[in-house]
DNA sequence: GCCTGTATAATTGTATACAATTAATGTGAC
DNA sequence: GTCACATTAATTGTATACAATTATACAGGC
């Protein structure tokens, strides 16, 4: 009896550790999990997921596997179908350009709604991001910038002060993290990029809420059109 | 230990009952019961939701309950805090608005990949609807309207072709749902709602995609302020 | 062969048991 | 009184047990 307790104690320090220094709950892992298998192409659209195959994989329960899997099925990134199973869904590469244009339209409307509402503060903040991105444009660090652009557009989000818009915005940027992460490794696109951030920060800064929307709406195609250019590059190297 | 077998089964009997037509899953019973509640106001921004008193309100074990809170928190209709508990976040007024300002955004963008995708098929369905809508507007049929317009707008959705944008126009509409129920409930209002309808209709079906776009941004816009002038009059009553 | 029904296995759906954490309650020292 | 600390209760987190449904395999009839 003794021995038995103790293995399940040793059991869920293990797992304490596997989380590393993420204390969150066991579902939020295995939903990490399973959304980064399926935007990574590990998991391919029509795979059936098993709940107690993924418990096995990860060393958990089914509870928490279920838990996940109904908020990834909110997410449309998996189907279920009662009493059948899940099997997932994928993003294909039309849903993230549709992702971009949606994107555009709506990171337009978080600059123009900051325009009209953003603080002395998180101007001041904005600034110093470009300051920064300056920077660390000319020193070619990618990592920083990519950090410093989920910035940049964080502090807007908060500055159009919508929890809707932001919500959703959250959202989207998960869903293209990854073709996100390489857009801006190119020395061009980043000095590309840097001006179109300046402008947008001036534009906030004098308030012209309608040239905000105008300039992120744009910051954003042409993102999807640098991403396009990239993919082009992969192919012929192939 | 043959009472105890018969009592079990009795009991999901009488979930089966509960359901009625239904032959969903529980979690999703539940989800339904909850969101509602929170769009009702029911249960208000910052009341706390304890696993095991909804587990008792619903008659459910606590695991078809967590499931629908995860759901509820990716949402963004409750918060929930790690090894704490969850709490309503609720719907504002202004979320609401923000929510029709996407929309108008994202309607459009609909009508303008629907006017260049969509196939003679759907387009036939349109001029149905609208066709019945001119009917059930002569008859002040408000129900019947409702539909027609839930109808209409999801055959745009699915002729827009996308299935990202498609998603989240469904999961919007389902935040503003009680908000549009309201909305055509006014004569006057019926007939413009037609009015811009057939333009709509009209525009897809020149294909006109910037006209489409255009029009169904409009619609929608109208849509929030007529709510707004229906909210000012329920004001002025009270 | 192929349909059809039936037993069996696999899988999902739900409930419950237990562990871990947090909130509350109370008790003694000062 | 109130602060600190221990104790208990309430609540969440996780695992497991069992029920219900669906998929699979297989045998017999035609």
């Amino acid at each position: 009896m003794e021995e038995f307790e103790e293995s399940r104690v040793a059991k869920s320090k293990r797992f304490a550790k596997m989380q590393s220094l993420e204390r969150y709950s066991l579902h939020s892992y295995v939903f990490n999990y399973i959304r980064d298998a399926i935007l990574n192409g590990r998991y391919k659209p029509g795979d059936a997921l098993v709940e107690t195959k993924l418990a096995d994989e990860l060393g958990v329960s089914r509870t928490p596997i279920r838990e996940a899997i109904r908020q990834l099925e909110l997410e449309g990134l998996v189907i279920s179908i009662p009493n059948k199973g899940v099997v997932v869904n994928g993003v294909s590469q039309q849903d993230i350009d549709d992702i971009y244009t949606i994107r555009s339209m709506l990171e337009g409307l978080a600059a123009r709604w900051a325009a009209q509402r953003i603080d002395e503060q998180a101007l001041k903040e904005l600034e110093e991001i470009v300051e920064l991105m300056e920077y660390y444009t000319r020193k070619n660090d990618f990592d920083q910038l990519t950090q410093l652009d989920t910035r940049f557009h964080g502090v807007i989000y908060d500055a159009s002060d919508s929890k809707v818009l932001k919500h959703m915005l959250d959202n989207l940027l998960r869903y293209v993290e990854r073709a996100r992460r390489g857009s801006l490794k190119v020395p061009m696109r980043a000095h590309q990029s840097l001006n179109e951030h300046r402008s947008i920060f001036e534009a906030i800064m004098k308030r012209d809420a309608a040239e905000a929307e105008r300039l992120m709406a744009e910051h954003i195609s042409r993102a999807i059109l640098n991403l396009h250019s990239l993919t082009e590059q992969d192919e012929e190297k192939d």
